[in-house]
DNA sequence: TATGAATGAGGCTTCATTCAT
DNA sequence: GATGAATGAAGCCTCATTCAT
């Protein structure tokens, strides 16, 4: 099965690649470091990707439209603001501790190519934005400027991925979502 | 006497290179960007920082231990937990806006320097932790883990800074530093 | 099946590299120097040696050991001090004639590289001391400081090899090796 | 005295960089490392040396002329060959131990050296040889190539003093001047 | 005279990418 | 599809030398 292989080939170097990417930073990533994760040659790698630039985009977006798409349903099938921020946050707790790796890349990596994305291409800022904004609309959250609300959200539950990633909290941000629906709720009602 | 004793070039050369740390990042910065920078040769860089690792941690270690002192000066000369914190929090949004490249330097592009702080220098999440944890043990704050919700303050702080650097938010924070000390009081006591 | 499996650019350096340190020395050639004289890009060196001391140590360290291990066998294949101190003088000769770039190389140009050898390494000097020092204990050689007397004789052949180079005698040592044979012979019997 | 201090500060870097250059080596000694030694500015340097390469042939060329006068001095003052020669010997040996640096730096790092000397300038080299020449004419040394008799006692000295630098032999060559000149003499007459 | 900042060339090395096999 | 040698640009750094002060 020629066909399984390549595509198998192609997931370890995007796995590989993210991972490096997520440990020691894009740049610092070299084409040879992820040939060696992989233990593949150099050229080969270039049978999957185009080029390095190619490799860090589709690894990206892929997984970046992925993490935003999961977000909106989990908020789609709330009802109440809080409920989808709430589900919201529970999504970013789950996201990070099933790939701590990902999420970071994802989150904290990107450096570069949040600006690739195409015009529009919504993005989990968006996804949480949308929320807050219907809901001061629908009167559920105090009226304020959406991006400051969403600024406190992001930033609680970002801190606490940056936190477990240094080792001052646990790794499992699950064990806290709670506590992080509580505070997030809590400071954008604050008004 | 020398040719210029009274030369600004070291200063010139830090002040480039924070620049450039902070708009591209450390390792996508070369010294050749740097020398460009203050238009002098690269060879001349090398009579003022003996390497670029040297550069890079001059212009970290130097402003971030300094601005860990204002933090705690500014607590320090406040009685009440809640005064402290928020006498804080104007503090990063006074230097944000004082120097928004500066601050986007030390608090978002440090990947590394942290690590090569002597162990116990204090850092400004120390700063705001010790608050915290002064606040829980004095009852002005609910009990619960001190670094969860010195994850909330400072993600609530940074997040913001975070947005006004790509615009989602005013450039200035002071504007909304009244705003943000409600948000992080409001998620700190919401246990 | 790799480009060129069977290729010798490994060994083509190599021997660039020796020719031109025992012309010019070490540190007066440069990794470009090299890769101009086997025709190939600086970096290209870089596959095959990790890096300019690496380059220097191999190609030391692998002749030397070999030479020494040479002059070891010389010396056991025959029975008297006389006997050992001749078959190695020869062995010096003839691997001048063989490679004087090399034997430059070895000989002269190894400042530096002395001292990497792992403690203990047998060195020509070792192999010809060892002669000497066993000579001195049978009787063959008056009794002498063994360090004086494997001066002389390494002396005699160092000098006409030094003298070779320069012009100052015949190429060939093989043609006066008997003479030096004879030389070393006297003057370390002449206590 | 400022002629005096000019003088003297000449004569120290002089010695500093023979010193150096004996150590680690001419391309080894960066003008900076000879200016800190010496404790002035690099540019101050210049004020002394037209240039490196002109520092280091008026070291070389100045003690090398000085010592091959002191060699024939020490020559001519006796009448036979083989006084001529010990004498000789004896004068490798004090100088050795006068300034075991530059003695190294004479007669080890000159590489490159030699060949700027004017042609015809006699070198330390032509001391012995013509003493050896003249008693070959005279009948005191058996016939033979005078260039191989001359590297029989050139050798002899040189690896001695080789052998005092690497610790291997004491480093007082004069305590061994009469047992290197019986060896030389024996080595000359072995024909 | 002395200083040390500045220069420009060059040194060693790494990197993304290509390509003959 | 895979390999790894080769390339050329670029990266960081050192050096001999100059020059304004």
């Amino acid at each position: 099965m020629p066909r399984h292989r390549f595509t198998d080939t192609r997931e370890r170097i995007e796995k590989a690649a993210i991972r490096l990417f997520a440990e020691k930073g894009v740049a610092e990533t070299s084409v040879r470091d992820i040939a060696r994760a992989v233990d593949i040659s150099e050229g080969a790698l270039y049978r999957h990707f185009v080029s390095k630039d190619e490799l860090v985009w589709t690894a990206f977006e892929h997984h970046y439209v992925a993490f935003t798409g999961r977000l909106d349903a989990l908020a789609q099938a709330e009802t109440t603001a809080r409920g989808k921020l709430a589900a919201m946050i529970r999504g970013f707790c789950d996201a990070h501790d099933d790939d701590p790796t990902l999420f970071r890349f994802l989150l904290f990596v990107q450096h570069g190519q949040l600006n690739k994305l195409a015009a529009g291409t919504p993005t989990p800022v968006d996804a949480v934005r949308a929320v807050i904004e219907r809901g001061i609309a629908t009167g559920e959250i105090p009226g304020q400027p959406p991006d400051v609300a969403t600024a406190l959200v992001f930033g609680i539950v970002l801190q606490s991925a940056t936190f477990a990633a240094y080792g001052r909290l646990a790794s499992s941000l699950g064990s806290m979502s709670h506590r992080l629906v509580t505070a997030a709720w809590a400071a954008v009602t604050s008004v």
